[in-house]
Parts: structure tokens; C-alpha cells; sequence
RNA sequence: GGCGCGUUCGUCUAGCGGCCUAGGACGACAGGUUCUCAACCUGUAAAUCAUGGGUUCAAAUCCCAUACGCGUCACCA
């Protein structure tokens, strides 16, 4: 059976990019197999937590079609899949590690491991925990017993950590490099690394895919697992996302929460697409394709091993793809859908195959579109010389009666002509005038959807 | 600094020892179309496959070293 799952820690505004990325391919590889797909909620710093950011990381999940099958919201046979409400599950594991002597009891203040680091950094030597309590246990429990405060440290094997990676390959680590890790906090809850070895055991994990950022601390892991004597998932590290100038992903040089992409009309189709193109090729180099497609080809094999520059302009460009794949009413939906109630249906409607081959994401509708609801409030280019000119267009536009855009073109092209004008200078006055701008969707069909009234009153503005 | 991972056009990538004088896509540039901008079509430039050594009849592909980049070394995840 393949489970796979993303374990989120809502220290964000929102989800992560790059946790969505990791999170289509979970949510690939379990389905691909029949299997089941898990969001467990890693909220073991209190101190980090941000106010509503797991309910918009699971909501934005949601509106991304990454639908989990056990969640904190849908529940599961494995509940709670909230860390902070399985304390006593870390707690046990992690006693239960001592009387294995895997681990033991440390009562060292922040201040002295604080001092034993910039010894040891002085010295440069590597700063790791010097296994003071370790050595002086009698003592410590001691302590314990009249109440000192306390963690539990996993005692690292000296040894060799083997572990296979489905993406890195054959690794080994001495455990000599590694630290004796603090497995449960003082404040009763568990470091990352235990709870995530006890959660992913007991909710049956299969396949642990997430980012790279995880492959030094997974020997760590690795011990765990042997200590409690638990078979090992399958490990698949992917790479980062970077920023363009390759450090990792950050807030500071990109967007980094999904919605904000979604905020700005990039269809959540195209990010996951774009996000499944990030260290992964389809098998026959399909640039476009949905969710199941991916589901139906994705194998944690043909994962990358280099790390890629997320790319918001070629992004956009496929969200363009998307659009112009939509049909007329669908994106008019759309469009309605993210412009709001505001704006007369009928225009909107009208507007749309103006539009569709012109915008890239839903956010460019309104700068390329607003003429059609309101009148030019200022002009690309000075009209005031141009009386002349627009008498003229005026005069003929009245005379219109046919108000189609195809009348419209042929009277104008013949206004330009007596005028002796060129096509583009006349078409680009009248633009002007209509628009306010010199970038607009086709003149006679705007002018057409504008109506007679309104495009003569725009004119008559300027005489 | 220790440990780990990586390195093919500006970017995303194909490539799995001979099909590679390295293919595609985005972007750039030029042309076509055209009343603007797009879209669309055609074309061009763009990678000494990080560098240096090996192995082999043959290497972008295998091995080693170096350089550079990234990650990680917390009672953060």
C-alpha cells in the first residue's frame, strides 16, 4: 500500500510554492498506486506559529485540487494529524528510547550549551552536544526527581548511516558528524525529527518524498528508526526551488505563498502545472497537461537532481495557454468570477473574445478593459491639436446607422482617406480618444460593444 | 569550517556509452500577418555539456580530483 504525505508547519501567511511542489508529487505517486495521500500539521514551535496559516494552507490545498485523504480537517484512521495534540505519543516513544539506551536524559540550561558552542567554535572545532549528562546520569536523574527541567537527547550511534535514496542514491554518513539530538523538548513537545519518525511509523507512511533541505538530518532519522526497530519508508529527496539568483526560494526576491499567485488570476491548473514542470519532464516532453495526466505518468524515479529557478515569466506564458484553451464562456466566467459584480454582465460577456488572446492572467483584464465602464480619465497622447481631426471622425460616426463593427471600420478607413491620413496615425487618434491608451483590444469591435452614444460622446469631449 | 547534495543554451529541460557537428519549450532578436497590443506562422542567435585528468575503439553519458553553487550543522521545521 502507497501513503505518502506533506507535513506542513503553519509558520507561513499560506502554503509554500515549493510545499505545493512537494505536495503534487506526494499526492501523484499515492494516487498513481491506489494509495493515500495525508496532511499532518507539524505545529511543534509555538513560537513560530502564524495566526489562520494552517487553515489557509489547507484551504489553498484544497482550491489546488491537492485534496488529502486523511487531513486534520477530513480526520483518518491515524487522528490527530495535529502534532501539538499527539504529545503523549512523543512522549512514550521517546521514554521508551531510554530504556532502549538510545537515548537519555539531558538537563543542561540554554546558557551552558550556549557557552559549550563558542568554546568549541573558537576552538574550531564542530559544535555538538558534548554529552555532559550522559556521563554524570546518576546525577541528572537525580535532578529530575526534584523537579529540574529536562529533554531527551538520542545517543548517536558511532557508526556508519546507510540509507538509499530514490533520487540521491547510496548515502552514507558517519555518526560521528551528527549530533545527539534533542528528540523532546523541555517543554514537552518533540523536535521535528522525532515526531516526524513516530508519525510517519504509526500513520503507515510508505514513501517519504519532500525537499532536499531534509537529506542531512534523514541519517538522524535512520538511526531512529533502527532504535525503535521500524522498517524504513522510501526516501525521495527533491530539489529546492530558487530564486534567480539560486538561493533558496524566499519572500524577499519572489512570491512565495500560492495564493498570491491565485490572487492574481494564475489559474490553479497552471501552477500546478508549471510546479510539476520544476525537476520533472513528462516521458514524451508534453509541456501542457492536467493533474491526472500527471498522476498517470509521474514516477518519483525521474525526479531531477539539480535545483531549479522558478520562472514566473514562463508561468504566466502557460497561464496564457490556458486562457486561450477556455472557451468564451468559460472565461467569461472567470473573469466575472475575479473582477466581482461591478461590471454590467453583458459587457463583460461581450468583451471576452476582445480579450482572450491579449491577457495573461486574469489580473491584465481590467487595465486592458476598463474603457468599456468608464471614460478615459486621462490620454496616452495630447488629442488638443487633433480638433480638426475628430470633427471629422464625429461627423462621420453620426452618420453611422449601422452600428457593427464592420460599418464602423469601413467609414473610419474612408474618414482617413479623405483626411489623407495613414491608416496607423488615424486608427491610433481614434484608439486614443476612445481608449485613453495606445494599447487597446480591436477598435471597431470595442467601439461596437461601446455603442453609438457613448463612443460619440467620448469624441465630442475633445472638440 | 565539518558533513551532504548538485553543476547541459539567460531560464525550464531532453539525453542513461556510438542515433549529439547536443533536441524541445520559455524568453530574446528578425521577418510575415496587422489600425495598436496580442495571438498565430517562419526564421536567427544562444550550451567549448563547470574545469582538469583518467577508463574505452568510442564519453554530455562511467571513475577520480579541483572549482563553484546550494543545503545542513538549534530545546526551528
Amino acid at each position: 500500500m502507497v501513503r505518502t504525505r506533506i507535513a506542513p508547519s503553519p509558520t507561513g501567511e499560506d502554503v509554500h510554492v515549493g510545499t505545493v511542489a512537494t505536495a503534487l508529487m506526494n499526492y501523484a505517486w499515492a494516487k498513481k498506486n491506489g494509495g493515500q495521500f495525508i496532511i499532518r500539521i507539524e505545529d511543534t514551535d509555538r513560537s513560530r506559529m502564524v495566526a489562520g496559516g494552517e487553515e489557509r494552507m489547507l484551504q489553498t490545498l484544497n482550491q489546488l485540487g491537492l485534496t488529502a485523504d486523511e487531513s486534520p480537517l477530513v480526520g483518518g484512521p491515524y487522528q490527530p494529524y495535529r502534532q501539538s495534540q499527539r504529545l503523549a505519543i512523543y512522549k512514550q516513544h521517546a521514554e521508551a528510547l531510554i530504556k532502549k539506551k538510545q537515548a537519555y536524559y539531558c538537563i543542561c540550561s540554554p546558557q551552558r550549551l550556549d557557552e559549550m558552542r563558542k568554546k568549541q567554535q573558537a576552538e574550531k572545532r564542530i559544535p555538538k552536544y558534548d554529552r555532559h549528562c550522559f556521563n554524570h546520569q546518576a546525577e541528572v536523574s537525580n535532578q529530575i526527581k526534584n523537579g529540574a527541567q529536562y529533554v531527551i537527547r538520542l545517543l548517536m550511534p558511532d557508526r556508519e548511516i546507510v540509507f538509499d535514496d530514490v533520487v540521491r542514491g547510496h548515502i552514507v554518513v558517519h555518526g560521528s558528524n551528527l549530533d545527539d539530538q534533542v528528540l523532546l523538548k523541555s517543554d514537552g513537545f518533540p523536535t521535528y525529527h522525532l515526531a516526524v519518525v513516530v508519525d510517519d511509523h504509526l500513520m503507515q507512511i510508505s514513501h517519504v518524498i519532500r525537499g532536499e533541505e531534509w537529506l542531512s538530518s534523514t541519517p538522524k532519522h535512520v538511526v531512529l528508526y533502527e532504535a525503535f526497530g521500524w522498517e524504513l519508508p522510501v526516501f525521495a529527496h527533491t530539489s529546492l526551488l530558487r530564486n534567480p539568483d539560486k538561493s533558496k526560494l524566499s519572500k524577499r526576491k519572489n512570491p512565495v505563498w500560492a495564493s498570491q499567485y491565485l490572487a492574481q488570476g494564475i489559474f490553479s491548473e497552471a501552477l500546478i502545472n508549471y510546479l510539476a514542470l520544476m525537476g520533472w519532464s513528462h516521458p514524451k516532453g508534453k509541456e501542457i497537461f492536467d493533474l491526472q495526466e500527471y498522476v498517470r505518468v509521474f514516477d518519483p524515479k525521474d525526479i531531477q537532481t539539480s535545483a531549479p529557478v522558478f520562472d514566473p515569466v514562463k508561468l504566466e506564458w502557460l497561464n496564457g495557454m490556458y486562457i486561450r484553451e477556455l472557451s468564451i464562456k468559460d472565461l467569461g466566467l472567470r473573469i466575472t468570477q475575479y473582477i466581482g459584480d461591478n461590471y454590467p454582465k453583458d459587457i463583460v460577456s461581450q468583451t471576452i473574445p476582445l480579450v482572450r488572446e491579449r491577457i495573461k492572467k486574469l489580473e491584465d483584464y481590467l487595465p486592458l478593459c476598463g474603457f468599456f465602464y468608464k471614460p478615459p480619465d486621462k490620454y496616452a497622447l495630447d488629442l488638443s491639436p487633433k480638433k480638426a481631426v475628430m470633427e471629422k471622425i464625429y461627423h462621420a460616426l453620426s452618420k453611422v446607422t449601422d452600428w457593427k463593427a464592420d460599418q464602423i471600420g469601413a467609414v473610419m478607413l474612408q474618414t482617413a482617406q479623405d483626411l489623407q491620413m495613414r491608416n496607423g496615425e488615424f486608427f491610433m487618434l481614434l484608439r486614443v480618444a476612445i481608449t485613453g491608451s495606445k494599447i487597446s483590444p480591436p477598435l471597431n469591435e470595442s467601439m461596437e460593444i461601446l455603442g453609438k452614444p457613448t463612443c460619440l460622446k467620448r469624441i465630442k469631449i475633445l472638440l
